[in-house]
DNA sequence: TCTGGGGTCCTTTTCCTT
DNA sequence: TCTGAAGGAAAAGGACCC
């Protein structure tokens, strides 16, 4: 008897098809097939509170009662489309009021993340009972590693795939693409080939045949820019990319980035799926309803600073950390942004501590155009009671004094 | 004309110390 | 004391992703 071969490495990617969208419609079926935006900022209301009072269930109101995009004014970008809205050139990141015009009879839906969130933990709870080593890649995307799972190397990991997708379905009426490859990397690829509902298996030996052709920018990690870059010296494909010599990469593209095009084009990547991982930063940031300016609208300003940092703190001390380097960002009326970082000696989660840190370093950044987005940032985390509270007062003053505000204290 | 929010990671610049 | 090199850390910017 020949000894049981040892297993292959099979990595799954798999992706949630249509997510937000296919959430909205699981408690709106009768949207099915109509053009939907969602986006925009204002928060939805809870469906519960709207049972309690009696009012028409949520997936009996009428389609003519849903608010539609015609005469939209505000700020607000699509998050997702339907694929009837998207036959009106409406797509993802385009600003509502371009859509408005392009779509008036769309129907919009605001963004619910709280939904999204649960319909996240349900599905990677599924994920999770049948192959256990599972990566989080946001709401939507996770990571498998199939390798030892029982089932997992059958017929390059169908199987497994096949019953996941079905697990998912049953529970959550959702459906799912899956790709599963030697790594991470292709399996990403691999799961957009059959979108949607979709299985697709790649091995090694596809690489020429399944991966070359494509076009660059399906590698995760290149975006418009590299892509740019690379159509500049004539690189529109994979294979062609995997043509170039690794020293011309590199010398054209920096030693990290160089290296990493050349293995990515040759299908190699040895990331491990990582179970766990832990935040490096956390941030909230807002953009105004209309540009406000630094002096004439300081009240305002000054209020909508006064509660990011309240937000960034108690994000941080609801999921027990704190960090050291406190950030700022703005954008400017013309899009351009800045960024100001100020480390302190000791971690923080307080929301005062994190405004008066950010406060000095506002003062740093140029404040005479109009502004359209604030940010406030936490940086450098560490898990909350690590390290000894030291006198956090002392060393604040300390770097507050050493800036001496000039006048006024804007902030 | 329009362009959200929350992240990670990488590169370049700047500043400090030796 | 000045100057320059070298290296590290922090800051800043930007690309990219969902």
């Amino acid at each position: 008897m020949p000894s049981p071969a040892s297993p292959v490495r099979r990595i799954a990617h798999l992706d949630m098809d249509a997510f937000y969208a296919s959430v909205e419609l699981l408690r709106y079926p009768q949207l099915k097939g109509l053009p939907v935006v969602i986006g925009g900022g204002r928060r939805r209301e809870d469906d519960a509170l709207r049972e309690a009072r009696g009012e028409t269930p949520l997936h009996q109101i009428p389609v003519s009662e849903f608010p539609v995009l015609s005469g939209y004014t505000g700020r607000g970008v699509i998050t997702t489309a339907t694929y009837a809205a998207r036959q009106f050139g409406v797509g993802s990141a385009m600003g509502l009021m371009k859509a408005a015009k392009l779509c008036p009879q769309a129907i919009l839906l605001p963004v619910d993340f709280a939904q999204y969130r649960h319909y996240s933990a349900r599905f990677k709870a599924i994920i999770t009972d049948i192959a256990p080593v599972m990566e989080n890649r946001g709401v939507d995307e996770v990571y498998i590693d199939f390798t030892d799972v029982p089932g997992g190397q059958r017929e390059g990991g169908r199987v497994l795939a096949r019953l996941i997708q079905k697990a998912i379905f049953d529970d959550t009426g959702l459906t799912c693409s899956v790709g599963v490859a030697p790594n991470k990397l292709l399996a990403k690829m691999a799961s957009e080939f059959k979108k949607p509902n979709g299985i697709a298996i790649v091995h090694e030996s596809d690489l020429e045949t399944m991966v070359w052709p494509l076009a660059c920018r399906k590698i995760n990690g290149i975006g418009p820019k590299a892509d740019e870059k690379l159509k500049r010296h004539g690189i529109e494909t994979i294979g062609q990319l995997a043509a170039r010599d690794l020293q011309w990469l590199i010398d054209t593209f920096g030693q990290r980035t160089g290296a990493w095009l050349h293995a990515a084009s040759h299908g190699q990547d040895d990331r491990p799926v990582e179970t766990e991982s832990e935040p490096v930063s956390m941030s909230r940031e807002t953009t105004f309803e209309r540009d406000l300016h630094a002096v004439r609208d300081r009240a305002e300003l000054g209020t909508i600073f006064t509660r990011l940092c309240e937000q960034v703190a108690d994000d941080l001390q609801r999921k027990g950390y704190e960090g050291k380097t406190i950030g700022i960002k703005l954008r400017y009326d013309d899009f351009k942004g800045v960024t100001r970082d100020l480390t302190l000696d000791h971690c923080t989660a307080d929301a005062q501590e994190i405004r008066r840190a950010a406060g000095l370093a506002l003062k740093r950044a140029p404040l005479d155009k109009r502004l359209r987005l604030l940010g406030v940032r936490v940086g450098s985390l560490q898990k909350q009671g690590l390290a000894p509270a030291p006198s956090a007062q002392a060393a604040i003053n300390s770097v507050a004094n050493a800036l001496q505000a000039e006048t006024g204290q804007l902030f």
